[in-house]
DNA sequence: AATGCATTTGATACAGTGTATCATTTTAGT
DNA sequence: ACTAAAATGATACACTGTATCAAATGCATT
């Protein structure tokens, strides 16, 4: 069988787990969302794609997915209810308004040398991050 | 009465907020842990401050320090219990491991350059930053 | 295709975290 | 000191994430 397996389900299967239901629906909630989802909104719409899928299951993927960084929870603007943001190439960056909590992405931000630095003077080996500015929209300024 | 309020303390009354004893107390519960800490820990250390202090304005303050970028909530290794960060210089940097949870900080971002030139382009004013590298620590590669 | 086992699952009941409410207290400016 | 507005603490609540465990499933092997 020569299933063209998405990437980021390939990803799951080379770390070792199994590519269950529960998952694959997990996963293309995520994907469906465009990013910043809250985990409500993922359970809704897991229970679209596939009701039988448990409520447990649902939060064990998005902590594995995590460990995994092809997710990242983030917060904005309050201290509950966590957003999870899909990490497409291994890095993502947003600008939070402090003030009307709006989220403007974007994409260049020249840490691949910094990346380097590190992987070196520390003996770690980096997979992606997330950079998140804060301050003030144009709108709020 | 020349006060020499904290710089923290400043920022809130800077910004039209009242330095009452509760935020006080949840300031120097912050400051007296030395980053990474989490809501449950933070409540512990401002009953020992002041017992009077109730959970609600904990939690308040949590929050209205998260929108002024005096601190960040970030997640270590799993979905749940966010640890919060003092934001000393307005940024804050670091490394979480994917597989052992290790936190390792570092100082260095040089994220002036792309700051200056979102400000410019995006018409924001930027007053901080969180970088998070995730990867595998040197004891897991 | 059928087998076998380790992994994963779903249901449920639970624990813990953060919040709405509102009468009372406190702050800060006059 | 006086006052209005802001903030508080207590409580009860809603919601998010988790422990448990018998049953189901993926997948490597035959
Ligand atoms: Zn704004
Ligand atoms: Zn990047
Ligand atoms: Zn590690
Ligand atoms: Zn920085």
């Amino acid at each position: 069988m020569t299933d063209s397996l998405s990437p980021r389900a390939q990803k799951l299967r080379d770390a070792g787990h199994k590519l269950t239901n529960a998952r694959l629906a997990v996963l293309q909630a995520l994907e469906e969302s465009g990013g910043h989802i809250t985990s409500a909104e993922v359970l809704g719409r897991v229970d679209e794609i596939d009701s039988s899928v448990g409520r447990a299951s649902v939060f064990r993927t998005l902590d594995l997915l995590t460990g995994l960084a092809i997710i990242r929870p983030t917060y904005i603007g309050t201290s509950m209810t966590p957003t999870y943001v899909l990490l497409p190439e291994g890095h993502h960056h947003h600008i939070i308004c402090t003030n009307c909590n709006r989220v403007i992405e974007f994409d260049e931000c020249g840490l691949e040398a910094i990346a380097a630095e590190l992987e070196h003077r520390l003996g770690v080996r980096l997979t992606g991050h997330l950079l998140e500015f804060y301050g003030l929209c144009d709108q709020c300024v």
